[in-house]
DNA sequence: AGACAGGGCGCC
DNA sequence: AAAGGGCGCCCTGTCT
């Protein structure tokens, strides 16, 4: 999270040409990004970045952590800090204005067509880092928040290299027993085709689940009315085929989004590997590309299996959107109210006369802003005690309504809204969004501070265990020794919380598991 | 044949 | 238990 004392060193990786090796041209420069000596050639990038890091350790610029990094750590090299140009420049481009650029490439990774000459010169890098230093510069906030995206990349490519320990037995084993056999070609396994005969029969007639329109149509003939086929609505509906239906859905899913196929292309050498795309998502969150890393469905959790003699130390941030309201609006009361383990508690107690449901409730719709009657009343309850808290969010909603950019507490702005918005456009929908964009773009950044800091702490206590997953706002450490990671990552919390709050009395605790499997054995929230 | 939109679901 | 924000992914159905 340091990002004034080390060295930065901008190295360009020569074009590719088919070859193992690729050489880079490296050079040292200052925080503005001007050169400190001259540009040196080397031959082979790998052998070159694994010198530089073991001497000096500095920030290395490149021009994408995505397209650098893993060349390197199949090498076996790590490097501790960065300064990823893409995603960085990204973050600027939206300050300014711009759309965000798409991020399945960096524009200029792309190779030429035709020519051979290289695809970036060091020269377009120098001047590309010192637009950004010069927009970064003199912005604290700013600087925690690319720095945090920074480690978050090398963090990112780390966590789809190394991969979560995946058990593709037990998950055979769960397969099996809920479809029945792996089957041939194209053929539906046994439990879903059993499924879908008895769905016919049960509208006398043959009906294909997974089309809606067809559905739709049965259950007109049996003369029921139904607009949709949603879950919440059949559960509705007083008919044979409702429960087969949703069974149907329920093994369909896990067939097709979680199945056979998924195991072949995603799991290898009992390692679930996916592919993160860090700030991805508008509010800054990640996204993941293939594979569903972030929608990792609770029955697949049994199959994350520890190595031998190992465990998950499962660590996710309790109530952290509500403690993230407290913080950055100020609100005297909801900061006492976050100030305690479970924030609803005080706030049912002042507001709701206990009702800790009520009080959720009327939470979450600040957060998300409300429409129905009842919420909608509950907000307007926790307002005569929350005053400060609920007009800073409905702040950020009326300047998305006038079509208005908001930002997160250290910088990320939202995208600007689309053109002729307010005509066409929906500006509820577009105020609901900013007013969560607040809150969502700053819970990211405090996960993003957590990351960047466990990681720092557990590369320089190899003992401590590894990084294996992270999802919004939660970490997982695959370790031999779970105290210590769990210090870690109470020492990364706190850490995180002062970075970006200061001393503040918002609280941020963790729900903390050690366990051999990852999922739950029982219990909610 | 391939792209795209929308319904639906499940993750935070 | 609601209902709001953000995603990815699967399916069908329709368009080119």
């Amino acid at each position: 999270m340091e990002h004034t004392v080390w060295v930065r060193t901008v190295v360009v990786p020569h074009p590719a040409d088919g070859h193992d090796r690729r050489g880079a041209s490296v050079v040292d420069v200052d925080p503005s990004g001007k050169p400190l000596g001259p540009i040196r050639e080397y031959p082979d990038t790998t052998a070159a970045v694994a010198r530089l890091e073991a001497e000096s350790g500095p920030r290395w610029v490149w021009t994408s952590t995505a397209t650098v990094y893993p060349e390197l750590l199949r090498a076996g090299v790590r490097v501790r800090r960065c300064h990823d140009l893409s995603t960085t420049g990204a973050i600027l481009a939206v300050r300014k204005g711009l759309p965000p650029p798409d991020t399945d490439e960096p524009v200029d990774e792309r190779p030429g067509l035709f020519d051979a000459a290289p695809a970036i010169d060091v020269e377009t890098v120098l001047a590309r880092f010192a637009a950004q230093r010069r927009a970064i510069t003199g912005d604290a906030r700013l600087e925690l928040l690319t720095a945090a995206e920074s480690a978050g990349t090398l963090a990112a490519a780390e966590m789809s290299f190394d991969g979560l320990p995946f058990s593709a037995q037990a998950h055979r084993r769960l397969l099996e027993d809920t479809l029945g056999p792996r089957p041939l070609g194209h053929e539906l396994p046994s439990r879903i085709a059993e499924v879908v005969e008895e769905i016919s029969a049960a509208f006398g007639r043959a009906v294909n689940p997974a089309s809606h329109t067809e559905v739709l149509e049965a259950f007109r003939r049996e003369g029921i009315a139904v607009e949709s086929t949603r879950k919440h609505v059949l559960e509705r509906i007083d008919h044979p085929a409702v429960p087969l239906l949703l069974r149907h859905r329920d093994l369909s899913k896990l067939f097709s989004t979680n199945g056979w196929h998924w195991l072949d292309s995603w799991v290898h050498d009992d390692r679930f590997r996916p592919v993160y795309v860090p700030g991805a998502v508008v509010s800054g969150r990640w996204a993941s590309r293939g594979g569903g890393a972030l929608q990792i469905p609770k029955a697949l959790r049994s199959s994350v299996v520890a190595e031998p003699g190992r465990s998950f130390v499962v660590a996710d941030a309790g109530q952290l959107e509500p403690r993230i309201l407290a913080a950055i609006s100020g609100d005297r009361r909801m900061v006492a109210a976050a100030g305690t383990d479970d924030l609803y508690a005080p706030i049912a107690a002042t507001s709701f006369g206990g009702d800790r449901a009520k009080a959720k409730v009327a939470v979450l719709g600040v957060l998300y802003g409300a429409t129905s009657g009842d919420a909608r009343a509950l907000l307007t309850i926790l307002r005569r005690s929350f005053p400060t808290a609920v007009d800073f969010v409905e702040r950020a909603a009326r300047a998305g309504e006038r079509g208005e950019v908001v930002h997160s507490w250290l910088g990320r702005a939202c995208p600007p809204a689309p053109d002729g918005f307010h005509s066409h456009g929906d500006t509820h929908a577009r105020g609901r969004f900013t007013r969560n964009f607040v809150v969502q773009a700053t819970a990211a950044e405090w996960a993003l501070c957590l990351l960047a800091e466990l990681r720092r702490r557990l590369i320089s206590d190899p003992e401590a265990g590894e990084l294996v997953f992270f999802q919004h706002d939660e970490v997982v450490v695959h370790t031999g020794n779970p105290e210590l990671a769990s210090s870690h990552i109470t020492g990364a919390v706190e850490v995180a919380t002062r970075l970006m709050f200061g001393d503040t009395q918002v609280r941020f605790p963790m729900d903390t598991a050690v366990r051999t499997v990852y999922a739950e054995d029982s219990g909610d929230e």
